[in-house]
RNA sequence: UCCGCAAUAGCUCAAUGGUAGAGCAAACGGCUGUUAACCGUUCGGUUCUAGGUUCGAGUCCUAGUUGCGGAG
């Protein structure tokens, strides 16, 4: 796929948050149907750094990934890990100043070192660092956060554009991220002030679904509103299958989650054959099952192994039941997406 | 045969004479721009048996049973 014509059509990356997507090679994640994946600016800073990245050519190269990369600019991480308190940090108008927890290092992320880490990973799309906030802020906090997004995302913009030429010379895409928490009004703020600067993509930033665990659609609904149609929007995040189905059809065409390589890991497979999609491998209904994991799955995993051997390996605590349920997983993904390009193109015809 | 040590949840072990707990296992659930092969809930007991002392015994005493070690 090339570049310009990413977000075009549904797509799903998973997150390789440190360079690796966790207990496959590169090779069995290219089998499961994969185009692109997400790595995080701020973990590979943290990991590798920005000098050693440079030298190394990129983590694409290190990879041996030739499908897309995009970065995560390290907003969540600001959120996550500093304004919860897990890591001694502080967040102010310049950026994020912090501490490794492992090395006592201090790091410093602004929106220009962002740029400049995301450009030496090798991203092939960018995303502009924002100041993330939990669900449930005062509104005075959503304020904040979204002055302070727009602030950042302009400054990420200009030195993108003065020091690597933008997207028409660097080839590369650059995109935003709309804050606002669950304020309609600032989400729509938000997202004007941010195609007033002008990006390649706009993304849905914060938290995805409530706290009953409900897809916060009136929020997703607005950003699209307010942004141009020709310009790809994704769902940071999302999510559950029903989600990335349901975000679809309000106009968002990317996708990450950690959820689906994440709940491989921990037993929680996606079957068609399951009412309600979810599989819990782990459960003792499946410890005699000699069927595949989903009947209609094309996967590695499903033509060669039963239900009860990934039951076993997880079970067990072998590495290898990680690595069959994740190959299940991210292909059960893929293969809902192609499923939604195929509607849309019957739509179009 | 004698001497010593031990016996508590399925397993490994805690518990001044004062409400028997933990870890693991098991069952189930959660996870949404990954600090997560993680986290949570539940289940779980004739404290080897029979007596005794005591207001009260897993704990002290007596006998037995089983296991481990040593002596002969």
């Amino acid at each position: 796929m090339k570049l310009k014509d990413f977000g075009k059509k549904n797509i799903f990356m998973p997150d390789a948050t440190r360079g690796a997507i966790r207990f496959l090679t590169t090779e069995q994640l290219e089998q499961t149907g994969t185009k692109a994946v997400v790595t995080n600016t701020l973990h590979l800073l943290m990991n590798i750094g920005v000098e050693n990245l440079y030298k190394l050519g990129g983590i694409k190269k290190m990879m041996n990934w030739n499908g897309l990369l995009l970065t995560d600019s390290g907003g969540f991480q600001v959120f996550s890990l500093i304004h919860t308190g897990k890591w001694k940090g502080k967040v102010h108008e310049n950026g994020a100043t912090f501490k490794s927890p492992t090395t006592g290092q201090i790091y410093e992320l602004t929106p220009e070192s962002s740029i400049d880490i995301q450009m030496s990973i090798g991203s092939d799309i960018l995303v502009t660092l924002d100041d993330c906030r939990n669900t449930g802020i005062s509104r005075k906090e959503a304020e904040i956060s979204v002055q302070r997004t727009l602030n950042w995302a302009e400054r990420c913009k200009n030195h993108f554009e003065k020091k690597y030429g933008g997207t028409r010379k660097s080839g590369k895409l650059l995109s935003c991220v709309v804050q606002g928490s669950n304020y309609l009004d600032l989400r729509e703020k938000c997202a004007k002030g941010l195609v007033n600067i002008g990006f390649d993509g706009y993304n849905f930033g914060g938290f995805v679904v409530d706290k009953e665990g409900n897809l916060v659609v009136d929020e997703m609904s607005v950003v699209v509103e307010n942004t141009p149609k020709d310009k790809f929007k994704y769902a940071m995040g999302v999510g559950k299958p029903e989600d990335i189905r349901k975000c679809s059809k309000l106009g968002y065409t990317v996708f990450d989650t950690v959820l689906v390589t994440r709940n491989a890991r921990h037993g929680t497979l996606y079957s068609s054959d399951i009412n309600g999609e979810v599989l819990r491998i782990m459960n003792a209904e499946y410890s005699v099952d000699e069927r595949p994991i989903d009947s209609n799955c094309d996967c590695y995993t499903c033509r060669n192994f039963n239900r009860a051997y990934v039951h076993h390996l997880l079970k067990a605590g072998e590495a290898t039941g990680m690595t069959l349920a994740t190959i299940h997983n991210l292909r059960y993904y893929q293969r809902l997406i192609d499923e939604l390009n195929l509607n849309a193109n019957a739509l179009n015809l």
